[in-house]
DNA sequence: TTGTAGGCGTTATCAT
DNA sequence: ATGATAACGCCTACAA
């Protein structure tokens, strides 16, 4: 009867009496409302769908954290989907989630979103993370990634490196691409022209962070600096390094990318590049559950919303003329 | 029309043509399954719900790594729950994931289930996860804890060092208790009186680490070995020694918890338990979506399964003599 | 204050 | 081979 409904919802019309022995009869008999019922009745669900390339990655999973908890807050569950960057299971846990008709997506895409990703986020409130890949609504929370490279390299060209090795994420993601440009600019600002420096660009994992190493190692001008562009790439990096018997800052200059807890407790301590996230995260999910309370007609069809990181100077940076 | 819903489920009964034709109109209108409506219809959805206490913490992220993958093989998305240890953000959360009508639960539970906790878990299928604690199925994966701890502690003792001190979370958790009794066993099977072993238990956090450290370092008699029995406890161990100035192993030695690769890489590389929490991962998630396939009278009520851990030496530990 | 009825999208069943 | 119908659980407009 229409009584208890009434009663669990705190329907004014209904006696205090009344729904306390409901709200007891619904407790004791383990009763919890049906969330897909309501939802058949066109209510939204209490969903968000999450889409990260790698839930191990210390800088996703502090994204996942800080989301959860701001979603939590305002009684948002995350689903949760690991594409490993890859471009079909992304698709394919999207339509899942366009299924499961969550209230939102948010993701930080793929390089390569495929044309069903796109048509099918057209049919859910969505907001891209870290990472732009186009798409059909042009909403975007990220780090300035261009400044904070810019800087970075700023750094390094102050206290004197002219031979540098950029070591990074392909152009193939928009964070590759941003970042880059940042490094070119600072070159450009200085009027030092470019030549100098060696890109070392493909995959954003330890793995090519080793490879790189090894690749600038056996250069006939070895550079002076390494520049990171990803926090797994830092990681490779140092273990490289390490194995080759090159000391840091001694024999190569190193900024890294991402602050893991080990960056400081290395010796000597790396100095990096430290975006946000937190304030990223919370600030994307803020604004993404407010939009998904704003009714249609309202919404900006276009929003970015870029926040800038700290240059964290520790000892792993000298000058080239130390050596 | 009935067709329309027969050609896209693949009904025997309708015509080539008029699948293809069906399908092709869905894919052009961008049609998704409704979920929710299905599951009304007493189908099951193909969330699972994963409940950790917290998603940074290496541990729990490869686990989630791991549970996802081997779930989206069989097409099962994870909705995540990250409890930070709290029985009330855990006891809303499984309330959610019942309302949400999840097909099952796999949780690492937090010390004190409550009792609506558990009273939910009556209503959905689950299995427990590293930690066991109580609740109305006795269905459990986990590590042999007093093993592992028991191989670590013999180690220690086979290297001579009759004053150790056992740093870890408390006995509410139960893997707290079993990683106890382990290193009782070890110092029992010896006839090692163990009242010169110190132990330092509370919350399995690296701030405990780092407080134990000082504490016993003011002891009278200062301990010749430290053995952690968390991963986040190992890392506060360590960072507390290196601003104590104290060597490993020169002036302690030390074993670590779960096997991140900074325990390789740190100078020296830390000896640690490495739990196998891959396998463990794997094995619960396939074993749990069988039984969501398993009818309901077959269903055992009862299952353990442990998996052992291995000891990885490495060079921080020493013998006390060396002193 | 309480009851009734209808509809949300899907699919199993029954009828054509 | 296809169409019509009922039912799942919840909510709400309307009736009593």
């Amino acid at each position: 009867m229409s009584t208890v409904g009434r009663a669990l919802s705190g329907d004014a019309r209904i006696s205090e009496r009344t729904k306390h022995a409901v709200r007891a009869a619904a407790e004791e008999l383990g009763y919890v409302g049906n969330l897909p019922a309501r939802m058949m009745r066109g209510g939204s669900s209490n969903l968000i769908g999450l889409i990260l390339p790698d839930i191990q990655n210390d800088f996703f999973a502090s994204i996942a954290q800080a989301l959860s908890e701001s979603c939590d807050r305002q009684g948002y569950r995350i689903v949760l989907s690991i594409t490993g960057d890859d471009p079909e299971t992304e698709v394919r846990h999207i339509r899942d989630f366009v299924g499961a008709r969550v209230a939102g997506i948010i993701l930080v895409p793929s390089a390569d979103l495929k044309r069903e990703s796109i048509a099918l986020l057209r049919q859910v409130p969505h907001v891209q993370l870290l990472r732009y890949a186009g798409g059909p609504d042009d909403l975007w929370f990220g780090i300035d990634d261009s400044d904070a490279m810019e800087r970075a390299t700023s750094h390094l060209l102050d206290l004197g490196h002219r031979s540098i090795a950029y070591v990074a994420a392909s152009e193939r993601l928009s964070t590759g691409r941003r970042r880059l440009e940042g490094v070119h600019n600072a070159y450009r600002k200085r009027g030092i022209p470019p030549s100098s420096l060696a890109t070392f660009l493909d995959a954003p994992t330890s793995t090519w962070g080793e490879r790189a190493v090894h690749e600038m190692l056996a250069l006939p001008e070895r550079p002076t600096a390494i520049l990171s562009g990803s926090a797994h790439v830092t990681m490779g990096i140092i273990v490289a390094l390490r194995r080759a018997q090159i000391a840091i800052p001694g024999q190569m200059s190193v900024i890294g990318f991402g602050d893991p807890n080990w960056c400081e407790w290395w010796q000597p301590p790396i100095t990096v590049i430290r975006p946000p996230i937190q304030s990223l995260a919370v600030n994307c999910a803020l604004w993404f559950m407010d939009r998904l309370r704003t009714p249609e007609e309202k919404l900006v069809r276009s929003y970015h919303a870029t926040s800038s990181s700290e240059l964290i100077l520790r000892s792993s940076t000298g000058t080239p003329a130390s050596r």
